[in-house]
DNA sequence: TTGTATGCGTTATCAG
DNA sequence: CTGATAACGCATACAA
């Protein structure tokens, strides 16, 4: 690798003058700008941004912390992150948290050993020195703590909605599924759908569930038919679980939606092409993780910030394991 | 953030003395070495890898390029990749190149010029100057080049499978769906495909596709049944592909798997949970992630090395968008 | 407009 | 067993 003394000498400059060029900070003969250029041309140079980032304590560096990529709910937010911060000239140091604590601690640790300028984590601990000992911005994204940037959707009112449209289709006997217990995304929707069957005065059931994880979601599908066989409507816990639910339901021969009606939530790529294809909320994931990035860019390079939080929308969408509404 | 200077004068030693005992190459007083721990404690000091990585010139760091995470198939690599790294102290920088060669020689550089210690790429392009000239190892994942580290499956093979079995149960006017062109796996599964067809003389039409995303994915399946309504077998470019012709077949009316079957290719962790569920040919992603990472970091370390290029084997996974197989 | 010297935090060499 | 010190590659203050 050719270093900036290499350039320096084949252009017959110092170093300076070479640095000089190309932060473009200061001034630079015509000439000697061109006999640098070619120099570093032929010498293939491309800074070393170690030692830059050693130098001025700032890299191009910043760290992503999600739970499980392997959640089709995060890749979508990953996306949308990388796409802006690739954008900006940023990268991401990445890292699966799966909610577990010492793994989240590990890798913030190593972000900052590693000069990153800022971190976005999905986290359900925000509220915690890990966070807030750290110099530099931090972005929630997906969890929300007071006064803390961050970048979510309203959970409860998903929830909400979801029990809300359940109840206007005819459900009567719904089964709401509870996610994990410490995740606080997962409990917020769950009390929102609760809240409003207890409003309305409808009966209903909970199956609680510890994981996301696909091959967990058939059991919680499986144990929710045996506890509630006449349940008519799930209200499911995300996208993954829904499926499970709906797949178990046409394997006990039930009709959905004419029998059971059910609705996830996220809105996740694959559910559109469910069979049928699946009601769900929608989370706007990858407008989420962009929203977060330009957020966390703005922190890092001091530009003026109008909201520090961002409450995305949570949508209704309407496919075909639910039935028309009753007017 | 604490450097090690202040440890050395909390501790009343020398920076070296502090350096030799972190870093254990050399004695060190057992006195000393209590007080050491003790100021590394009290200011929670924790060392620069910016300035280790530039003074060793190695670091920690590990480059992932993958083509779209957004792919279901691609978080499950990653994934394996991720967890191998962890469990022994590498970071990983991700990138997603869309296949496209400027992202990805744009990653690849800022990879090298932080000081990455070595690369996991999935690329089309492996045999050009962007891998030849790195000085640091690859491996390619799920792609390979001749004589390079590479963890891979055989889509060959993989697509003489899906049509043999595909023509076991009985189907005779196949569709083979080739993928995008540029993609090899793609081209290699189709390729296998066809040749089987042929050898079997089974009548086979082909229908192009120029991407895996979802949303182009309904397309392709509305489009295969305009030209091919009588087309009794479908073998799709990947699981997504075929989930969404599952999905229009269904709503044309068609009988799965009585009047079309279909396979797919990748086995990602929604195809066992679609209605019918999907049969497909299986990678086994993670562990082929995993497997990855393992091959990197021996090389990394120069450990010793049986096998540079692993090929993963590849497994019909039977459920219900194919008939038994006839006797 | 350009060059010299210094320091960023670490590790390794070498002398003590 | 321990301490000075040079060096890693770069950016900046200051001089020229």
């Amino acid at each position: 690798m050719a270093t900036i003394r290499d350039v320096a000498k084949h252009a017959g400059v110092s170093v300076a003058t070479v640095s000089r060029m190309i932060n473009g900070t200061g001034y630079v003969h015509e000439d000697t700008r061109r006999n640098i250029e070619t120099a570093i041309k032929e010498l293939q140079y491309t800074p070393n941004e170690v030692a830059r980032s050693l130098y001025k304590k700032k890299s191009k560096l910043t760290g992503l912390l999600l739970p499980d990529i392997t959640n089709p709910f995060f890749p979508e937010l990953a996306r949308g992150v990388e796409d802006e911060m690739q954008e900006n000239d940023y990268r991401i140091i990445f890292g699966n948290s799966d909610e577990d604590r010492d793994k989240e601690q590990d890798y913030i640790q190593t972000f900052v050993q590693n000069n990153v300028v800022g971190v976005i984590a999905s986290t359900n601990s925000p509220d915690t020195d890990t966070y807030r000992k750290l110099a530099i911005p931090v972005v929630f994204l997906d969890r929300t703590a007071d006064d803390s940037p961050s970048v979510y959707s309203d959970g409860r009112e998903g929830g909400r909605i979801a029990a809300r449209e359940m109840i206007a289709r005819g459900s009567r006997r719904v089964t709401v599924m509870q996610g994990p217990k410490h995740v606080r995304p997962a409990q917020d929707r769950f009390k929102g759908a609760v809240e409003m069957l207890k409003e309305q005065g409808i009966d209903y059931n909970v199956v609680q569930t510890s994981s996301f994880s696909f091959t967990d979601a058939g059991t919680w599908a499986e144990q929710l038919f045996r506890q509630y066989p006449d349940t008519d409507g799930v209200i499911a816990s995300n996208d993954i679980v829904a499926a499970a639910v709906l797949h178990e339901a046409l394997k006990l021969g039930k009709k959905v939606p004419e029998e059971v009606q059910i609705i996830g939530y996220d809105d996740v790529p694959l559910s559109g092409i469910l069979n049928p294809a699946l009601t769900t909320i929608r989370q706007p994931a990858y407008d989420m993780g962009r929203a977060a990035a330009r957020l966390l860019i703005a922190f890092i390079e001091n530009k003026p910030i109008e909201q520090s939080t961002l409450q995305m929308p949570v949508t209704f969408t309407e496919r075909d394991t639910t039935r028309k509404a009753e007017q």
